[in-house]
DNA sequence: TCAGGTTCGTGATAGCCTCTAACTGGAATG
DNA sequence: CATTCCAGTTAGAGGCTATCACGAACCTGA
């Protein structure tokens, strides 16, 4: 949500009405989901009429691209001040998912159900790449015991592409990728409420998980 | 996608024109998304006028329902089959990823993002209910070692609701969850594209986290 | 101070969408 | 043959995105 600071009171202006659009925005994810998000709803609520927003966002796309940047934005700010401040890898992990839940419909815009054909801009994949880049440096201080290298691995020293220029092994890419896929199956089912029937702590399942993750 | 056998011709004619309805909508949700998803562009794509459809689906909601259930349905039928095949857990977990592969909008319909304030009916929580039961059976063939009591397992000794009257052990219901929780981890992010610049191969990725399933 | 361009917000409009309502014409039924 | 039923039609209300032309407010520079 965080806006450039500006000069002229016109861009002022111009920035708050952007962020007030914004968490109108949030709010009517939160409540009917993104894909009832309405500009024209938007305007009303701010007093005023329709095609107002239009000076100030593109379109309807180029708003929900705008949530989804701040979205990734607040997530990999949450993960590196977790790993800065000490945070060992179930730190991490429940910082991960402290972020996930204080806004359930912020998670979902960034890993729940894309639209075929949406491509995120590249400043977009480049926080992304920020968030892996954190998980490699939490991974590499915590690195798995010496093993055979298996053919996952071999795979992911041929293609570590995503890893830049982060001089982690195999092994350590290994063990971010699946500490993302497991926290991911777990955050997506409890934020979307597939847990909801079976009255289970999802707490304890997280920290299980956590813990089977370290092992 | 199985309609109940009928008499009457009159009958026969709707049923093959709600099934027509529906292969229209999986085409549109698989090159528009489910949210763009337009009974009036089914309706001129089938040569009639709008309104028509109403007398099939009394709604798009009642279409998009419909499409969840023959979706679970089939994936029900999906595991259930590979379990009575005498498919073990590395092979249930393969028919799971197969099926999810071979139409992704469908697997991200049922466990996607969701929207806010929709209730799945009675029949469909059922279908996911059978679900689960046949990761039980599967499990249950192939149990964990002994061990001690986790504090996970001591809260599934108490929340065993969805597990019905299926007689598996806390640590078979915990090899359950964590089964799904993984798997789902794994194929929607694969899925949802979110490997797609990394270059990595998912079916290693796939096979190493069902290896580790097992062990 | 005041003339200029710049920017904001408006109403009108086109073209989508969902969904309701009244109507027509053909098929099934007695 | 007459009646009932039902598929599909057009018309229309009300929502949406998005574009356009216009008036009004604002900032800037002479």
């Amino acid at each position: 949500m965080a806006e450039t600071e500006t000069n002229t009171p016109r861009e002022r202006y111009r920035t708050q009405v952007r962020t007030e659009i914004k968490q109108h925005a949030w709010e009517q994810i939160a409540t009917a989901g993104a894909s009832a998000l309405s500009l024209n709803a938007i305007a009303k609520r701010m007093g005023m009429s329709g095609p107002a927003l239009y000076r100030y966002f593109a379109g309807r796309d180029e708003l929900i691209t705008e949530l989804i940047r701040d979205a990734y934005r607040s997530m990999a700010d949450a993960v590196r001040v977790a790993f800065e401040g000490g945070a060992d890898v179930a730190e991490t992990a429940r910082a991960m998912r402290r972020w996930a839940l204080a806004d359930p419909h912020r998670y979902l815009l960034i890993y729940g159900t894309p639209v075929p054909g949406y491509h995120a801009p590249d400043d977009i994949t480049a926080i992304s790449g920020e968030i892996m880049a954190t998980l490699l440096d939490v991974w590499s201080a915590q690195p798995p015991a010496e093993h055979a290298t298996t053919a996952l691995e071999a795979d992911l020293a041929r293609h570590r592409h995503w890893a830049g220029e982060h001089p982690a092994p195999p092994a350590v890419l290994h063990r971010a990728l699946i500490f993302w896929t497991r926290l991911h199956g777990l955050l997506s089912l409890e934020l979307a409420g597939h847990f909801v029937g079976m009255e289970f702590d999802p707490e304890l399942l997280f920290e299980a998980e956590v813990a089977d993750l370290r092992a």
